[in-house]
RNA sequence: GGAUGGGUUCCCGAGUGGCCAAAGGGGACAGACUGUAAAUCUGCUGCAAAUUGCUUCGGUGGUUCGAAUCCACCCCCAUCCA
């Protein structure tokens, strides 16, 4: 099976500007494309994955990738698909971010002579002239085409500043100066980058009269169509020191049903007709799925030994209904507090003064309620009373182990 | 610049002098049931020295025994007009 076709059996492709055209390019290895990131924060995200994967392909099908960072788009702040203006960020902290992104994109693609490339459009961008630049780029624009432009329209409610609207060019113009330096004639992103990559293309056509190509993938949403790699915490980071490899391969082990198989076609590498396979799978079959897909993705993102001290770990605490560790369990991963002498008062603390150090409840208020509605484990005892106070003795040692609901587990002891 | 309507807790949204830590819904969290899933049911959802106290309804002042609610000024948002 060619790329082309891969792609498409594995659910990611979505809009194409020429179906043909780009199945003949990327086939044949024909292809310099870029994908663009925006330096939103100091981690890429899984929905960079996503992105990261697509290049990994394309790469291995002889093609030539250009991983563009957003060092200057990033000053004005996307507004495709979000209600509100982005909190605007400053300069340098915009150049950290781009910093990140480059070492962990590092990890993920060869760059090098011949291979992937990296760039920044802050190196074009932040020293634009704005009359040179309106007049040469600005006339090819029509205000009253983009505000057609979907992304455009559902923001005419909330409300749009113009140096949101001016994102749409800074990508084109983007577009343009890969084209003209590096002959990179595609561009591929997200679906909600759709209307931005059309941009793109159509500004080269009218500068240079040539034609260039925009492909989108999939957004990965779950069941209920949200957008997958957010939790109430924020995003899935790739980064181990943000999400760790532990809750990393907790959240792919815990998607609904509704989504393993999907996740598993548009995120991993295994062979299409293994997936396929797991397609009959069905009810608690699907479990195993999911172990799969977070032993997978996990070994992608922090390498096989993280996968497998998160799946050990996981295994050890969730399978068989009690905890299976008990206090000489300490070999494997588990969050670790320390508690210091000042936490004691008067040679004691209490329960909710434990829940609170150990960052498992945010306030005593929160610890007294989930104590009270039994959801509170010390050592796989349920604690009942609020009162229950511990001396600096108890967490002698490996310290005692604390749960507060199904999934938060914590090992507290003393310095 | 003018007119109008707005800004309430994580979000939506009710409340227009005391009975308001503030209805209702969503989300989150906890419990039951399960397969570490979904659905369902129950509880819970500002903070704390916890039948009490403290801080919160865009901001700052003011009226009042008492203000999310009334007044003044200011800031912000949307719509229409310029």
């Amino acid at each position: 099976m060619k790329v082309f076709e891969e792609l498409k059996a594995r659910g990611l492709l979505a809009q194409l500007t020429d179906e043909e055209e780009i199945r003949e390019l990327i086939n044949n290895g024909k292809a310099t494309f870029y994908i663009g990131f925006d330096p939103t924060a100091d981690s890429l995200h899984v929905g960079h994955f996503m992105a990261l994967c697509l290049m990994k392909r394309l790469q291995m099908a002889g093609n030539r990738p250009i991983a563009l960072i957003g060092g200057g788009t990033g000053m004005i702040g996307d507004p495709s698909g979000r209600s509100d203006l982005r909190t605007m960020m400053t300069t340098e902290n915009i150049d950290h971010n781009c910093e990140c992104f480059k070492k962990q994109m590092s990890r993920f693609i060869e760059f090098g002579e011949g291979k992937a490339m990296m760039v920044n459009n802050a190196d074009w961008l932040r020293d634009l002239n704005y009359i040179e630049f309106i007049r040469d780029i600005g006339v090819h624009f029509s205000v009253n085409r983009m505000l057609t432009a979907e992304c455009y329209k559902q923001r005419m409610e909330k409300g749009l500043s113009f140096l949101e609207f001016n994102y749409m060019i800074m990508q084109s113009y983007d577009f343009l100066q890969l084209y003209e330096k590096y002959g990179c004639n595609m561009q591929f992103g997200g679906d909600d980058q759709w209307s931005n990559m059309l941009g793109g293309t159509e500004l080269i056509r009218r500068k240079l009269g040539k034609d260039a190509y925009a492909m989108t993938i999939t957004l990965l949403l779950n069941s209920e169509g949200k957008k997958m790699g957010k939790t109430q915490k924020g995003a899935v980071w790739l980064d181990p020191n943000k999400t760790s490899p532990f809750e990393f391969y907790q959240y792919w082990r815990n998607v609904s049903d509704a989504d393993v198989l999907k996740c598993m076609r548009m995120l991993t590498f295994l062979p299409i007709e293994q997936i396929d396979e797991m397609n009959r799978w069905e009810g608690s079959q699907l479990n195993q799925a999911k172990e799969i897909l977070a032993y997978e993705l996990t070994n992608l993102v922090h390498g096989e030994e993280e996968a497998q001290k998160a799946q050990e770990s996981a295994r050890r605490l969730f399978s068989g209904g009690a905890f299976a560790g008990g206090a000489d369990g300490t070999d494997f991963e588990m969050p670790v507090c320390e508690l210091k002498e000042s936490d004691f008062q008067d040679g004691t603390i209490d329960i909710l003064g434990v829940l609170v150090k150990a960052g498992l409840t945010a306030s005593r208020s929160e610890a007294r309620r989930a104590v009270e509605q039994g959801g509170v484990t010390v050592e796989n005892e349920k604690v009942s009373d609020i009162k229950t106070v511990y001396q600096p003795e108890h967490f002698a040692g490996k310290g005692i182990m604390i749960r507060r609901g199904k999934k938060n587990y914590k090992r507290v002891l003393i310095k």
